[in-house]
DNA sequence: CTTCCACCGGAAGTACCGGTAA
DNA sequence: TTACCGGTACTTCCGGTGGAAG
């Protein structure tokens, strides 16, 4: 016999009303590959063709796709190279899919060892010359004469990175093959990456080039309306908060991946409210949601000295409204000080304080003041509480707050 | 017009780490 | 074991630079 104020009972009650708020909540994950992409016809095509002389075992072009976050550029091309996968299946022919994303790779090493491992060529973690590496995927390309597609997921943060050394030695890589071939396909986000890549790399990079328009209002509505009829339960979701996700991310560039976020974290708040629907306060709430714990995670998981350059410029502000750079460094000092810790360079800092800024915490604002020199203005671009709670969970920093 | 502040930020170098190959 | 290799985190050095003061 279950006491009305029993918390088991309380939280299986919760589960058997969120079940009425979800049906299938992978739907609404950005990741999620559908088995339709709606407003993407176009550029499905043009990938499917370009890709498709692989079914006749011939090399197909080197593509480059290119589009803005959340425009569906890796969904899609996922989506083709499974349908692809599949239809070789049923003629007979095949070919390897190698997807790689260069961002989370990190390296050049990493990103050409994942394509090795995908060829079954065994290989350290690390210890190898780059040059090792190519040669051995070469050799082992040879001798299985095997075809491959590989993609390459946000190649301008390897470019930018690393050059275009690696870019070079792959689109070489067909010319010292024999029976085997490889194509390479680039996705990208960033249309400014072509400059720094040597003109020989981009022609042969970029045979073809398709991009991906960012999704219109009305277009994101579709999208949504679509995965949340699957993802919600019927008549759940309020046509209002649709529309409020679809604009809000039409504002963020026509993002598919942030809105999909929104309505799904907007579906768990009202889950967790014990609401019948999800409205557009749901998704308002939502969205402040998203931001802030974005930025508890990130300034949590900041290193020490980033934390301290954060924390110096927290309690400086406090004090004066604004700082700048020489008096963000000199508290910074006075808290490696107190802290028993050896600080690091000006130079050191001035890099910090961009990441922190790059990362959305801070805003920078060079101000120059004539005679009295030019500085760097500080300010916070976050809510002060979020910080701080984010700073005190460790307890040396505790200690200095 | 020149000076000069108080810092910016690129380039190159150093130290160290975790790993492999021979 | 020694000699490398790639990566990260940092330092050292130094040539800028916008604009008020002189």
């Amino acid at each position: 016999m279950a006491l009305r104020s029993d918390p088991l009972e309380v939280i299986f009650d919760r589960f058997l009303t969120s079940r009425a708020i979800f049906k299938n909540r992978d739907v609404l994950r950005h990741d999620f590959v559908p088995s339709r992409l709606p407003h993407r016809e176009e550029e499905l095509s043009r990938v499917a063709e370009i890709l498709a002389p692989v079914l006749t075992g011939t090399r197909g072009s080197n593509v480059l796709v290119y589009g803005k976050t959340g425009t569906g550029k890796t969904a899609s091309v996922k989506y083709v190279l499974a349908r692809l996968a599949e239809k070789c299946g049923s003629v007979g022919s095949s070919f390897k899919g190698i997807y790689v994303n260069c961002r989370l790779a990190g390296t050049e090493y990493r990103v050409l060892s994942k394509i090795c491992s995908m060829h079954a060529v065994q290989l350290p973690f690390t210890g190898l010359a780059t040059a090792e590496l190519s040669n051995r995927l070469i050799e082992s390309m040879k001798s299985h004469g095997s075809y491959s597609i590989v993609v390459l997921d946000e190649v301008d943060a390897l470019v930018k990175g690393f050059g275009d050394r690696l870019l070079y030695e792959l689109t070489r890589i067909n010319e010292l093959l024999g029976a085997a071939s490889l194509t390479l396909m680039g996705i990208s986000n960033d249309l400014s990456f072509k400059e720094y890549l040597d003109p020989r790399v981009l022609s042969s990079l970029s045979e073809e080039e398709v991009v991906f328009k960012p999704y219109t209002a009305p277009e994101l509505r579709d999208i949504l309306a679509e995965r949340a009829k699957e993802g919600f339960a019927e008549g759940v979701v309020s046509p209002g908060a649709i529309d409020l996700c679809a604009a809000l991310g039409a504002a963020e560039h026509g993002d598919a991946r942030r809105a999909l976020d929104l309505l799904r974290v907007a579906g768990e708040i009202a889950e967790r409210a014990e609401r019948k629907t999800v409205d557009e306060e749901c998704v308002r709430i939502a969205w402040k949601k998203i931001e802030e714990d974005r930025l508890y995670q990130v300034v949590k998981s900041l290193p020490l000295h980033s934390r301290l350059v954060l924390l110096g410029t927290i309690q400086t502000t406090s004090k004066s409204g604004k700082v700048t750079s020489g008096e963000c460094y000199t508290s910074y000092n006075a808290l490696c000080q107190h802290a028993g810790i050896e600080p690091l360079t000006h130079r050191r800092v001035s890099t910090l304080v961009n990441e922190l800024e790059e990362a959305g915490i801070l805003i920078c604002k060079i101000m120059s003041q004539g005679r009295y020199g030019r500085t760097k203005r500080i300010s916070l671009s976050a809510p002060l509480s979020v910080i701080e709670k984010a700073l005190s969970t460790d307890s040396l920093l505790q200690n200095l707050i």
